[in-house]
DNA sequence: TGTCTAGCTATTGTATACATAATTATGAAT
DNA sequence: ATTCATAATTATGTATACAATAGCTAGACA
């Protein structure tokens, strides 16, 4: 009845759980009490696991079990440093392929993102910043690009803790997006990789 | 008493199978006739099988089972896209923080390679040009790019028919590689981002 | 009291069995 | 002959059962 297999719903709540932080990296997995947890087997449950795996997020230690994985300050600096260029590259092709309505659709949230800021809602402009580097890869039509992307994403989720609450990070990341997006309005491609690549970099040292 | 899990090592053999195009891509993986090839239970298969279809190199289609993945041409040169920006950056890096026993190294493979095409051995050719390529990723030392590249590597060989055999391409692709080594060997990094670029350019202009 | 060994337990790894859904085959009716 | 409905088959999805090993505990001996 189910429109997808269970161990792919496994596998995405508890992704969900170890970027929550219910579960602290390197912990233990019990794959046992966590199939009993969610009411199924351990063979989903087992699967599902093999899939964190594959993406990073855990580690198998042979007959010991799945262990969250564990990143520290220096997988932090590489992730970002392939993150910055890769989100760099993005945003110059955005700048140079986007369509007059794709420019108001970044226009457009970008507006909200300054609301968000006024407003102080940190939750919302969290969401709003991931939707606007989200339509950007949208703008770029590269799903290779955004799938390893998307997978370096999730690894860094496991460590960061939300550095927008930090004094006067929200303001400056507003202030950054600002640079962005007027780079791209003006289609200056080499402009907008550089100021991303600022961006992301700035996102590098709120996060220590 | 095996050194690791039943499931790495079906997955590894799978992944030589399907690159060894032993199984088309598009074509369908019957699970229980390749248990039972494998002289195994459905149970590890299974968890293989997911390890590769997280990999991208086989896709699952609910209640449908497990399927080869299809590259196409669009596939293909957004790939290439995604890697020339790595390699490119790799080599860059590579340029600017390569030891001088580094650039020994990295010279004495290049000679190698340059015997290897005088000998017109293709497959020492296209050994040493990996062991090139992956060089210059560990003098870049930066174990998140090197995944990320290698990941796509994978998907790469899904499709690519070695096209190294192809009339002149050796001897370009030797070319190539004489001019990024000659900029790294300069500690010109933009130079050998942008040699090493085109390299992978000519890489997937061969490729069709 | 400390340390080494033996076996015990808990957990992973693997195999088998059962359930369910999709495709194919079969047959009847128009 | 073609089409639709229904049944049979087959493969996937899930659960359970069995096997094997790593780490722990307890006991014996120094």
């Amino acid at each position: 009845m189910n429109s997808r297999p269970l161990y792919e719903e496994v596998a995405e709540r508890l992704r969900g759980q170890i970027f929550a932080h219910d579960f602290a990296p390197g912990s233990w997995l019990d794959e046992q009490s966590l199939a009993e947890q969610y009411g199924i087997s351990r063979t989903p449950m087992r699967e599902a696991i093999k899939v964190l795996a594959t993406e990073g997020l855990i580690t198998m230690k042979l007959r010991r079990g799945a262990y969250v994985t564990e990143v520290n300050q220096t997988d932090l600096a590489q992730i970002f440093t392939v993150l910055s260029l890769l989100e760099g590259e993005a945003a110059k092709t955005a700048a140079l392929k986007a369509s007059e309505s794709d420019l108001n659709r970044l226009d457009d949230l970008h507006l909200k993102l300054e609301k968000a800021a006024a407003d102080r809602d940190l939750e919302q402009f969290f969401e709003i910043n991931v939707r606007f580097h989200d339509l950007l890869l949208e703008i770029t039509a590269n799903p290779w690009m955004t799938g390893v992307i998307a997978d370096l994403r999730k690894v860094l989720k496991l460590q960061r803790r939300n550095s927008l609450d930090q004094t006067g990070r929200l303001q400056n990341s507003l202030l950054e997006h600002r640079d962005i997006l007027k780079a791209i309005l003006q289609r200056d491609g080499d402009l907008a990789a550089k100021t991303m690549r600022a961006h992301l970099a700035q996102g590098l040292v709120a996060s220590r």
